[in-house]
DNA sequence: CATAGCACCCTTGTATACAATTCAGTCAAT
DNA sequence: ATTGACTGAATTGTATACAAGGGTGCTATG
């Protein structure tokens, strides 16, 4: 009972995307295409194509790498983060309908009773649920797809965010305040809070990323 | 004399940036191959890599098409434009030196020179030539990228629009407006006044493609 | 005459063979 | 002993052969 049939390209990204490839590891042509069955051929294209959307690093006659993301380059992708989400915050308090309203005001009940039960996995799943509803709210397709593909290159990194604990409450809150500016209509404060709102995630995470590069120095060099 | 072996993945894409490739044209295989003087392979790459950016459309077994860009995906695609261009200037007005400004006022110099003498190619190159340096400004890199990628999935349709004439100064005084921003430090006056230039250019360029497509429908139907 | 079904051909997708380059290891020379 | 160069192996890059799927055109039937 093999998978039916699911793109080379699909399964070697969700390798990357569930940390089965870690950062810096090298994407060797003919492991990878033993191990999924097929030809080189494939696999070549499937690295190309992930190299072009930046989860891979290829250098020439040498080989692609998982990118990794340093410091310098992180908090970049953070700001630029911040301010599409921030756009889609502003486009949905304009946009928005009564029964998106309505969604989203479920969606974030799911946040609060994920963030009081503690379970940061099931608070990291709905956060991702609340996000992508705004997202949708605003309407803009494009927007959207530039965040999911921002959001890829970031995701091999941020499941190690997931245990700042007293972090839930205030990001709860933070929410809240989105959820406020959307529902009043109000695009200017929409964006505001969104883009602090991922502001905050981001230095939490190069926090994060410090202490972790500290801790590996230490324990490797 | 040939050429001094350019990868087929930039021939190709220059094809399409320099307009030789119309949005909408079918991309073979193997008629490319034959003009490259390369096999199927290398332009089986160089085609993925494009359509990972967005430059070129896939459908499975019905091969690749120059991307066409309505006017809806067109609308968003500014939009996100004028946000990451406002966001640099922003950057820049923060972060400009002494030195930085002086090259912006030599360059928007440069740029009223062009749009004196009514040469609305040389104002597009100056234009290009601004926005550039601003960026460059900007300090962030990661930015810079997803500026030009989307750039360059505009240009096919940009060189459309050289032609509208009383813009010219009226993107110039803009400019200006930008300029003194930045020189003054004042980032939330350059993020609105970089947002606004390019909302309009965006606007303007929707009415020329409405007439465009007008045109053609005229022309073909 | 129009429509539906089938067959053939063209194009894409995959596999494999071959070429070229780079990295590493070893040997020799200073 | 250390460093440099050369050789060999391994991996990427390219070409070609083969397989599979879809589109078009023709034919047959209603």
């Amino acid at each position: 009972m093999k998978k039916v049939k699911v793109s080379v390209r699909d399964a070697l990204e969700d390798r990357i995307l569930t940390g089965q490839l870690l950062p810096g590891t090298r994407v060797d042509e003919v492991t990878l295409a033993e191990e999924f069955g097929v030809s080189r051929t494939p696999v070549r294209q499937a690295i190309f194509q992930l190299a072009a959307t930046g989860l891979l690093e290829q250098r020439p006659r040498r080989g692609a790498y998982v990118a990794e993301v340093g410091p310098q380059l992180l908090s970049e992708m953070f700001q630029v983060m911040a301010e599409l989400e921030a756009l889609c915050a502003a486009n949905a308090a304009r946009r928005a309908t009564e029964s998106d309203i309505e969604m989203l005001l479920a969606c974030h009940a799911d946040c609060t009773k994920a963030a009081e039960s503690g379970d940061s996995d099931r608070y990291y799943y709905e956060n991702e649920t609340f996000h992508e509803l705004i997202r949708t709210i605003s309407g803009n397709c494009f927007l959207r797809d530039e965040i999911d593909t921002l959001q890829k290159r970031l995701k091999a990194y941020r499941r190690l965010q997931l245990r700042a604990r007293n972090r839930m409450e205030r990001s709860l809150s933070e929410h809240a305040s989105i959820v406020e500016a959307i529902r009043g209509g109000d695009a200017a404060a929409a964006n505001a809070a969104m883009r602090d709102h991922i502001t905050i995630q981001g230095d939490r995470f190069s926090d994060l990323l410090a202490t972790l590069s500290r801790n590996s120095i230490a324990a490797n060099g």
